[in-house]
DNA sequence: CATGAATGAGACTTCATTCAT
DNA sequence: TATGAATGAAGTCTCATTCAT
């Protein structure tokens, strides 16, 4: 039956939404034909023009499908009665399980737009900053707290924070670091500290 | 004359790339026309083919120059007897001093090489890792030290100490993140002082 | 109830063909696709093709169906007992009568059919033919009447004087010449006046 | 020696231009590819694009190129003092000869532009226009001298002129008229005389 | 009847690269 | 050296038509 709940009909715009993130992981955007994609996802390539107008689109939507849904996550980590080392660790966390669970969704996002300075990276510029300041909102609230140094600036905090963090998957991406389910909490563990606690062994605060 | 020791004759070769950084810059790699390039040097762009044997080369021969330099400057840098903090002060310096210099060139040698995953980068990924290698290798040192704490990976630091850097470069790349002499020597300070000393208040280290 | 006569249900083919007299006339043939007449209708555009075999014949039945009831015309017109202008004046009447009432039409007839040398103007040769033929007989009469003068070819004279009228259409057409109730009625006078009478003022006959 | 004046290189891009008319007339624009073209000329299709930035401006220049020719034409009859029926027969003769000449060339200007409404015909319609718009003058000239007859619009006798003329060619190029160079000159008078004495005999004018 | 998802032939256009001059 | 005409592989996208539902 189908009111089992289960989709009767195969969702073939899925299917190349899912299909273009393998294809463009593994070859780039540039270097993917349509066809490409198609083949992967088992279709014609005449379909993706069914449901896409172009192949630009379909990076687009994949990109704010995804982007979306970790700005929701900031947002709401922002708004929780937290430590921030806690809320700093809940994105860490975030954007590593993330790339647990789907590293070729990770790498399309960060290789072809959120470092892609020339082309997607200007597209949705205005949704990456979007993480930027929110994160830098959350480095202020600690600030006026206290708890963060105030002479480091907040968005150049916010900066470095999630630099440091793509780069840890950059180094993923590239083969370059260690990786595992023992070595992603680890990351988790030792970008929040890094950035948090520092690289220096603590020393007794200035009297 | 001639004989001053100045060149009289133009050097076409180091007009192509020159224009190359800019035409890379502002297109990017992919966007770009040889016949862009050639433009933008002034010059036929049959020409290019006599000093390069393609369009990939140009941005290989841009990459290996500079970079070349900045694994220089790094070795130079781990070979002296200065704390490790000034060890990675001195390659923020560097880095940043060359955006200030050239910032065409640096957004390139970024967004067309270090970050792309699919294409440049994997080419040049031994000269990349290089890089990552000896900044690890001085955070090694500083761990043996004990100047950092021993409990954070090496490589682990070493890609998120370059990861800041990075970031911070893409921010003013991107028009995120002001720019300007004060801002340039704030960030050298700032990504060092972040990625050492934390971004928390120093407290007592644990008893 | 259907029992009054009237079609309850909609005439889809109607529908179709009236759309595409629409599309066709806005966008021309080449330029609208199968679903533009499909969405003009109100109607699926796979159901175009349970009506139709394919796109052109839908400009087929279009141009058939419309130029059967003029070359009809024509044959009535040329059967009647009446002056030469009069028969051609109620050619160019009908014609342009049927401009004022249904210009989409006209406009597809004419830019679609008649005028396309390597298109639909091949493949309805014979039928365009059949009208310039019977056009010519009615001169060739006038003409052994002593009407009209012998020393014109009846098939030019024919030429001329459908083309002239095709031309008139085609100002209207390209917003050329001015429209209205009494430009339709003056154009009517004046097409005749000047192929019978011609544009110079009358003279006495060379004795 | 090469001050001969023969060129030694040959003109590719005329060679384009002139194997377009041949295809166009062939096939019409929208039936052949831009391959068509290139195989006629005997040149590589991207050589096109080197010359030309599109398939439709090569028609543009066919286009523009003949059509400046008439216009410049007319605009000398029209300068002239002589008799109107010469000034019309003079335009006649310019058309029908360069359909003798260069029949292809004529056949794509009349089929893909100046009665194509919904192409381009709209691309051109201003020099469209300036052609009606100064026979137009004409015929208001001999108007006001007492030689055409003042109750008919001098632009609907334009239109009904020029009509005549492009009906007469594309009766040649559907094949429903013979050619032949006694055709031509028979045409030639026949279009004039129709058009400024009218077909039917001349009559003693109203007393 | 009716729908629109699915197909894939086909066309335009781009542009790196070659090479005769 | 220097030029740019010439080449053609390659890729995106369109859209008429089919057909399962």
């Amino acid at each position: 039956m189908s009111s089992t709940g289960a989709k009767a009909v195969p969702d073939r715009r899925r299917a190349i939404l899912d299909a273009a993130v393998r294809v463009f992981a593994r070859q780039g955007f540039h270097a993917c034909r349509v066809s490409d994609i198609a083949d992967e996802a088992g279709v014609a390539y005449g379909l993706l023009y069914h449901y896409f107008p172009s192949k630009e689109e379909v990076l687009n939507t994949l990109f704010l499908e995804r982007w979306g849904v970790m700005l929701q996550m900031i947002r709401e980590v922002d708004a929780e009665q937290i430590p921030v080392r806690e809320k700093l660790g809940a994105i860490a966390s975030f954007i590593i399980d993330s790339y647990r669970h789907d590293p070729d969704m990770m790498k399309v996002i960060i290789v072809e737009v959120t470092r892609a300075a020339n082309s997607f990276g200007q597209t949705h510029l205005g949704q990456i900053r979007e993480a930027y300041r929110m994160i830098g909102t959350i480095v202020t609230k600690a600030q006026r707290e206290g708890v963060f140094k105030p002479d480091i600036d907040a968005e150049f905090a916010a900066m470095t924070f999630y630099g440091a963090i793509e780069q840890v998957l950059t180094g993923w991406i590239f083969g370059l670091l260690p990786q595992g389910d023992e070595a992603f909490e680890r990351a988790k563990q030792m970008v929040v500290e890094t950035v948090c606690g520092g690289l220096e062994v603590a020393r007794a605060p200035a009297a």
